[in-house]
DNA sequence: CCTATACCTTCCTATTATGGGAAGGTCAAG
DNA sequence: CTTGACCTTCCCATAATAGGAAGGTATAGG
């Protein structure tokens, strides 16, 4: 199988496959006699682990310590918890953060007439006006 | 006022100063003799202007045009209204996403023991097991 | 056998909104 | 006149890709 039918199949693009192979994330792929990056289902496993974990918000380094884990058939659940709930935490606060800019911009649109005239309580924030 | 000063008073780095200058989201500052930058009252107005937008998440084309409204004394309070809705709209998405992300993860890890044992539902749901 | 086209390769650029840092000029105080 | 705290420009790095150019390869059809 070579890249565009590993993508394909494992559903990420070719380009992101390069890239994982290129910071080390996945194995450096065998290649075919003209040179072609050639994949067996392992690896397809592999980029479907990544694929999930990107679309839980994981990052890079996380993942490739997920990725270890899972390989790893001496892992203790606890490592891996420890790792999804440390994310939890941050997805959180992000989440906290971005509702409240939410009510904020609600409560000044809220009093905005949102007509033709001037008048806009939200650039009155922005400017700073008490 | 050189621009550590404007920064200082305005709450953001001289760095990001001279960032907005370069993009064309503020004016090109006037120069000392030596070749400083200048600032008056007025270019820490906009600076504040920005630095709150900012914090609210806008993205930079957007405080462009935040900017330009709030200039603008014929400006309709409908367009601004407008700006800061499709904004809100923006983060409720996000927000939702990251909050499905959040129950996902939540529910998975409420079904790993956490322990040294190797079994894991979160290494499972990454894995594609069913 | 030749050619079209659909791949593949590497390498470079751009994205967003900064931060860091080097090399060198300037200014105020002591 | 030196020292230190500024300022200047310019280049690099970030995260995780996408886009595209230039050139090699595999395959199918005529």
């Amino acid at each position: 199988m070579i890249i565009g039918q590993a993508a394909d199949a494992a559903g990420v693009s070719a380009k992101r496959i390069r890239y994982y192979e290129q910071i080390g994330l996945i194995d450096t792929a065998r290649r075919s006699g003209a040179g072609y990056r050639v994949y067996d289902e392992r690896d397809l496993h592999s980029l479907r682990f990544i694929r999930r974990a990107r679309q839980l918000g994981f990052s890079i380094p996380h993942i490739a310590t997920l990725l270890a884990l899972w390989r790893d058939r001496r892992r203790s659940s606890a490592d891996v918890k420890e790792i999804a709930l440390a994310h939890v935490e941050e997805l959180r606060s992000k989440i906290t953060e971005l509702q409240s800019i939410v009510d904020t911009l609600e409560d000044l649109a809220a009093h905005c007439d949102g007509d033709s005239r001037p008048d806009c309580p939200i650039l009155a924030e922005l400017q700073g006006v008490e």
